[in-house]
DNA sequence: GGTATTAATTCAAGCGCTTGCTTGAATTTC
DNA sequence: GAAATTCAAGCAAGCGCTTGAATTAATACC
């Protein structure tokens, strides 16, 4: 039963194999994994339903070879970790980052859309470890708040304090649909954008300041 | 010669109606709308799948009357819109019952995460306007803001402040599984929450000065 | 009080449909 | 001519839902 790889083919021309991925994307994005139908998929694909299981072998492989992309796709930029960054630099970069990622995931890049899914409802075949965007972020961000803090020892309200600057984004992320009908002209064009992160900028530089007098 | 009730008794025997409630609520909750299956609900009530036809008419009708829970559930406290109520006093208010709104879906109540769940991945079936929490926080502490900003009209950086502060809290509720991971002793016991609030104050408070001064 | 009648509830079986997946043959490619 | 690929058809399982009969509970009658 071992699905045979097809010959390496000119890119230009798109075979089954190629849309069926590119479909698989799509609709995996749109529906998550379960509820994503491999007849569905192959249509729109313009393939018969057995070229899953002849390129792939099967539904939950077709998924796995998909969430197989390159790492820096959702690693948060090094900037925070370079010791000369100043708080308004390394957050605005950060920031940036990361509304980024949200906006793409509108845009139409289903990748990303995915990786969310992978966090709220996870489908079991993927390595845990692989997904834990949060705890990535969130890390990195408490390197950057201690050394800005001058703080030694991580304790509970630097931690919150991070999780905060993380929610502000993060509210973008997963009540998108929401805010964008309660606030028409917040994330509709790039300069939308960035004025959005300049503001949240300036609230986390607030909210930083207050936790450093709060313990003076 | 078969045993009148060959079902295990959750509690002291409630009705079939009851019982069905109950396991579809845990069924829901865990699974999702589409994923529940009517006979994986009726297993666990110790009822037959035409139980859930007789009682209520369809899958979808089980649902829908889940949902209809009362409505001070989800309504954010009216101290936010008394006219004599300081910013600190509003904001301490505001976040202590949203977050024991966070607590309690700790604590067992499968309601909250099928709220969640709907915020996230959409059953279709509810009436949207029913289901928009943040629709509803959202819009009080608008008002809330402009009273103490002094501003006529609402705009986006209003918006977005809102957001910011209505984030704080939304992370607890959402990634709860991954800050108690990363955070043992943010959320364990009251004291860790009344600490939490506390902090949420501060930095509420701070960014909204921060948006004040911006505005000048 | 005992019994017949009626309504309420539970049940096993199954219908039509969709799901992931298989199969053996037909077709294309080299 | 052989390997690689595509195809239509179909299988077993699970889905929501229906059905008609069996069982239980409630009520009426003598």
């Amino acid at each position: 039963m071992a699905s045979r790889q097809p010959m390496e083919q000119p890119a230009e021309t798109a075979d089954a194999r190629t849309r069926i991925l590119q479909a698989a994307l799509e609709v995996f994005a749109s529906k998550g994994y379960a509820q994503a139908s491999t007849r569905e998929i192959c249509q729109r694909a313009g393939a018969n339903v057995a070229g899953i299981h002849y390129y792939f072998g099967d539904k939950a492989s077709l998924y796995k070879e998909l969430m197989q992309i390159p790492e820096h796709m959702v690693r948060p930029p090094e900037i925070l970790d370079e010791t000369d960054t100043s708080l308004e630099a390394g957050l605005q970069a950060w920031y940036s980052h990361v509304m980024t990622f949200v906006l793409e995931t509108y845009g139409g890049s289903h990748m990303r859309l995915l990786f969310l899914r992978e966090q709220v409802d996870p489908s079991g075949l993927l390595d845990v470890d692989r997904v834990g965007i949060i705890g990535l972020y969130h890390e990195q961000l408490v390197r950057f708040l201690k050394r800005h803090l001058g703080i030694e020892e991580t304790d509970s309200a630097l931690n919150q304090l991070a999780i905060t600057l993380v929610g502000m984004a993060m509210m973008f992320y997963v009540e998108r649909a929401a805010i964008r009908q309660l606030t028409p002209g917040l994330m509709e064009s790039e300069a939308d954008l960035e004025a959005v992160v300049e503001r949240m900028v300036c609230h986390a530089i607030a909210a930083v300041e207050a936790e450093r007098k709060q313990r003076e």
